[in-house]
DNA sequence: CCCTGATTCGC
DNA sequence: GCGAATCAGG
């Protein structure tokens, strides 16, 4: 399939109403898959699409060095998993399914991170812990599921405790909770 | 694992 | 110009 001004126009229109890459290429017609829609938005220059406002940090330009054109339809080899082992570090800022915040005014500014900060805590936690293996905010340890239970104001508040795998901040079942999409429908 | 957009570069 | 492969991140 080609880009024909017609479908360029449809790209257009459905980017700038905010559909994912994913679900424009599934509209338009033609097996164009999401790394074409992408390039086109790219080139097209229209990534912008609806900013809020600043936020342009764009500072995000890796250049690996390595080739990236195998040639070859599809190698059985995945070149993966490189470099991890060395850890370490675990940097352990953001990305809190419940919210954190005391009752204390920590200034939030205008920053859109507030709608973090509204649906998560939904009613009652869906997996219980026993008390044995609970934990409190100072047992956190770098192989320690992080996902918060329950009200943080209450004395009933404690984190999963269980045992991450592999860096990550929650436990399998919690991963998918942080990450998984819950309602990846609509459209 | 699911997904998102961003980037590179052979074609 | 195109887009698969890859990356980086939620």
């Amino acid at each position: 399939m080609t880009w024909t001004d017609e479908r360029v126009a449809l790209l257009k229109k459905l980017w700038m109403e905010g559909l994912s890459a994913s679900q424009i290429a599934a509209e338009l017609s033609g097996g164009v898959t999401r790394n074409a829609v992408i390039g086109k938005v790219h080139r097209l220059k229209l990534s912008a699409r609806a900013k809020p406002a600043s936020v342009s940090t764009r500072a995000k330009a890796p250049r690996p060095t390595a080739p990236r054109r195998p040639t070859a339809p599809a190698s059985p080899n995945a070149p993966r998993g490189t470099a991890s082992a060395a850890a370490s570090a675990v940097s352990q800022r953001r990305s809190s399914p419940a919210p954190i915040m005391g009752a204390t005014a920590l200034k939030i500014d205008a920053d859109i991170e507030v709608e973090t900060l509204v649906e998560p805590v939904t009613k009652a936690v869906e997996l219980f812990i026993p008390p044995e293996e609970r934990i409190s905010l100072l047992q956190l340890s770098e192989k320690t599921c992080k996902w918060p239970i329950g009200d943080p104001m209450s004395s009933e508040f404690h984190f999963c405790g269980r045992a991450s795998e592999d860096g990550k901040p929650y436990c399998e079942f919690h991963s998918r909770r942080a990450y998984h999409q819950i309602d990846r429908k609509k459209r």
